[in-house]
DNA sequence: GTCATAATACGACCGCCATCGAAGCTTCCC
DNA sequence: GGGAAGCTTCGATGGCGGTCGTATTATGAC
């Protein structure tokens, strides 16, 4: 009953005026979670939770995520049982400039993409 | 024993090309850490590590200049009893493009400074 | 309806790191 | 020499976060 039976699932997502940068530090921090922003940037298009080649089991990989999406690392939608992922890279270069790029772009470079 | 009576006390700096990403955003991801880098650029000249204004023991601010060095985010030398401290922002900046200056951009932007 | 797939929620565990106080070392100054 | 200032080392403590397995829910296919 917390959700009426023919809406579909929605995720929430914080605006970047609210989130500090000592969150997007935490959240950048974890080498999972670069790896999962690295393989979502190389990609160049939305992926599903499941699509993304980290070592870690399924919980784990949706708490990385949702720490991902709180930190407004990412945006994510459902497409029927799949939870696509998007990065909100304009909105973070707005917010904290050069940031999520320089992360980025070091990671890849150390190989955390996809190999 | 350790040292020889007549030399002064050094300090060892890893090359940045040894120097990981991980370590780079370890080092500050710290709060505290993050201070002392904003303090550091904010001054635009070397300090003192007794000269900044941080909420920790001095015992604990060793620790923190450590982890700083270690990552390579800092240079330091000892003057007298005094022990100095330099951003080594050239050298990051060759390393790892656009990630410190954005750290400290945000950073002092959010007031992490001398207020 | 039944089953399979995708992801989540929950609870427990474990290791790491920031923190401190106390004691020690090095250098400077008188 | 004696003392003080500046920083370090050591050991102990506490809390937070990444990890997992299991059970559960939501959706789509048949």
């Amino acid at each position: 009953m917390a959700r009426p039976r023919t809406a579909a699932r929605t995720v929430d997502h914080p605006d970047l005026s609210e989130v500090a940068l000592q969150q997007v530090l935490e959240a950048l921090v974890e080498p999972v979670r670069r790896m999962l922003v690295s393989q979502l940037a190389q990609a160049g298009e939305d992926k599903g939770c499941g699509t993304f080649d980290v070592p870690v089991s399924a919980s784990t990989l949706t708490h990385h995520f949702n720490v991902l999406r709180e930190a407004g690392v990412i945006r994510q939608y459902y497409v029927g049982t799949t939870k696509m992922n998007t990065l909100r890279a304009d909105e973070m270069e707005e917010r904290f400039p050069g940031l999520l790029s320089a992360v980025v772009s070091s990671s890849v470079a150390e190989g955390a993409g996809v190999a």
